[in-house]
DNA sequence: ATAGGGTTAG
């Protein structure tokens, strides 16, 4: 059987394929075991083989439960799971007798994935008929299943009739009370187990992360008898899920100092911390370790690469890691760049790069075209957009989403096209929800139209009534319009409800370590130091740069963060202000601000940057100003 | 064969 040994050599379809040719020559293509294996290699170990495998199974002659439950396998864990729940009933009308413990695990396994009760139930029942529903595996995916779909109670039910559970069981009923987010229910669980794997420990950990409570995941981590890949991926990404960046930066290190190989995971989950935190420096490490260890050619890895370097603002370094990627691009790649080349308000690349991608026979998916849409509107390409919004369902025939909707008021909305922006939302297809109102009234505040940001108002006091940043919003549209006694009212309810506004912050990267600012909050000697800073640049741009502070540019604070009074000042501020005194003869300084910068922090960065000569990167929650020479890169359109 | 961690847009 030289022709089996060489099955398992066959990476690719086209290896495959010429394999089955030779096999054809030899009549060895009639032996159902040699029909089988090569079915179930096809559709299990290639890569997107899964159709070339059904394709076999229905146009064989005789096909038997082997190949049946190859193809069933090959779909359970692919992005169409519901072909595997379609080929099994298609052997339960033609091989009904040979369905197996098998068959029933894999289309459990679909179901679970499909979160689909009602065809898990099914396949219970079918379980049920041919005496399988305490088989080990089988029972085991029908706790999993249940679980999936959020049914605890079956999953217990199910779990309380196999007679010998093993430690996977286990997992699997710890699983869904997670899922359902039943914390003590799964701690009894842990608590009753006969036995732990590392993948207990790791679900705890996980579960506990998930919910932020990095107290008590801290110390099922220390406490484990064996840390595995899974552990410390788990905890690198549950912290920087959670905002821990530094934390997870820290995990990082200690995860390198015990000499355990970081895998593709936990690089991704530390680059993830880092782009959101703006930590270059650390994310060049990170970079520089990928290489060493070998995983350059993880695809993912090289995606979440140019994010980092993207939201860390080097898109040439992002550019750099797309053309030298040795692994394939994905769609996924080609968004990050669209999407890092859109936050610095290059337009014009973005554009040019997506038709390059459709040049290179990538499909765009709906993800793609909200990525160019926000390329277009960050740059005020509104008639481009237009076309690429009309081209998404006539070409490709994606019905466009929520968010599409979205991207094309804020695309009309942004330029100033406040009617186009009204008539859109009114003849949408999909009722529109709070963040399309929200971007509007967003809209409205920036080009100052009270009597539509009015209209915006009422839609979304009935959607969501207690946002806090809409009021600010809204009482900053007044008090620009000079409606001084309504923006008082707005405030008051706001006081009256006792509406908090989420706090600014921004962080600032020295000597690989990140320092955050707060406005308004004081104390520690960082914060001190930049006050001392900030109290002698304002006062240089003011003589030098003609700086004149504004009071309506305070009040127009675009977001959340609060007037702190006269002496505080905007988080951003400073952690400029903090760079400038340490970093010396710095000709840049970065920083990264959680909400979006407003006007009055945008002049005065502008100022700096002429008087002090430095260029300023300021990443804010929507994109990137560049600062230089007295000008920004947005051209003061945000 | 059955249980655990992941990249993009807002």
């Amino acid at each position: 059987m030289k022709q089996l040994s060489l099955l398992s050599s066959c990476k690719s379809l086209r290896s495959l394929q010429q394999l089955q040719a030779h096999a054809t020559k030899s009549s060895l293509d009639a032996d159902p075991l040699f029909a089988g294996k090569l079915l179930l290699h096809c559709a299990v170990h290639i890569s997107d083989a899964h159709d070339y495998a059904e394709r076999l199974l229905l146009h064989s002659p005789n096909p038997n439960a082997f190949m049946y439950n190859a193809v069933i396998r090959g779909f359970s864990d692919s992005d169409s799971p519901r072909r595997s729940i379609s080929t099994f009933s298609l052997m339960l009308r033609n091989l009904s007798s040979q369905i197996d413990s098998f068959t029933l695990a894999f289309s459990l396994k679909s179901a679970a994935n499909l979160r689909c009760l009602r065809t898990g139930a099914q396949l219970h029942c079918q379980a049920l008929l041919r005496g399988l529903e305490t088989h080990i595996f089988v029972g085991t995916t029908l706790v999993s299943m249940y679980g999936e779909c959020g049914r605890v109670e079956f999953a217990r039910d199910v779990f309380d009739e196999i007679p010998e559970p093993n430690t996977v069981t286990w997992n699997a009923l710890l699983t869904a009370f997670f899922r359902r987010g039943d914390v003590g229910g799964a701690e009894r669980v842990f608590a009753a187990m006969p036995a732990k794997s590392p993948t207990s420990y790791n679900l705890m950990l996980g579960g506990y992360a998930k919910l932020g409570e990095f107290a008590i995941a801290g110390k099922v981590f220390d406490e484990m008898p064996l840390k595995d890949e899974v552990s410390w991926s788990t905890m690198i990404l549950g912290l920087a899920q959670h905002g821990w960046y530094e934390e997870a930066f820290a995990c990082f290190l200690r995860l390198r100092r015990v000499g355990t190989r970081p895998n593709e995971v936990s690089l991704t989950g530390v680059l993830s911390a880092c782009a959101q935190a703006g930590a270059l420096e650390f994310a060049k490490m990170v970079h520089c370790f990928v290489e060493k260890v070998g995983l350059i050619w993880i695809t993912p890895v090289n995606n979440a690469l140019m994010d980092t370097y993207s939201k860390c603002g080097s898109v040439d370094m992002a550019r750099l890691v797309f053309e030298r990627m040795p692994g394939k691009r994905s769609i996924v790649s080609w968004t990050t760049l669209i999407a890092g080349l859109a936050m610095q308000g290059h337009g014009e690349e973005a554009l040019a790069l997506f038709l390059e991608m459709e040049g290179s026979g990538v499909e765009p998916d709906a993800t793609a075209f909200v990525a160019l849409l926000y390329a277009c509107t960050h740059a005020g390409l509104v008639e481009e957009g237009s076309e690429m919004f009309d081209k998404m369902s006539n070409l490709y025939r994606l019905d466009p989403e929520i968010e599409h909707y979205g991207c094309m008021v804020d695309l009309y909305g942004r330029a100033g096209q406040l009617a186009r922006a009204y008539e859109f939302v009114i003849q949408m297809p999909i009722p529109p929800n709070d963040v399309i109102w929200r971007t509007l009234l967003g809209a409205c505040s920036f080009h100052e139209n009270v009597h539509l940001a009015e209209k915006a108002r009422d839609k979304l006091s009935e959607i969501d009534p207690n946002n806090s940043g809409d009021r600010v919003l809204l009482s900053n549209i007044y008090a620009v319009a000079g409606k001084w006694r309504d923006a008082a009212a707005v405030r008051r309810s706001m006081a009256e409800l006792k509406l908090r506004k989420s706090p600014g912050w921004s962080r600032i990267e020295v000597d690989k370590m990140v320092y955050m600012f707060v406005a308004g909050v004081r104390g520690d000697d960082a914060t001190r130091e930049a006050y001392e800073k900030l109290g002698e640049v304002m006062s240089r741009i003011r003589v030098e740069g003609g700086y004149v502070p504004e009071v309506v540019s305070v009040l127009h604070d675009v977001e959340e963060e609060e007037k702190e009074g006269a002496v505080a000042a905007h988080s951003e501020k400073l952690a400029v202000a903090f760079g400038m005194a340490r970093s010396g003869g710095a000709r840049r300084v970065r920083v990264v601000k959680n909400l979006r910068v407003c006007r009055d922090c945008h002049n005065v960065m502008k100022l700096i940057s002429k008087v002090y000569e430095l260029e300023i990167v300021l990443r804010d929650r929507s994109r990137f100003h560049c600062f230089k020479n007295g000008n920004c890169s947005c051209k003061d359109y945000w």
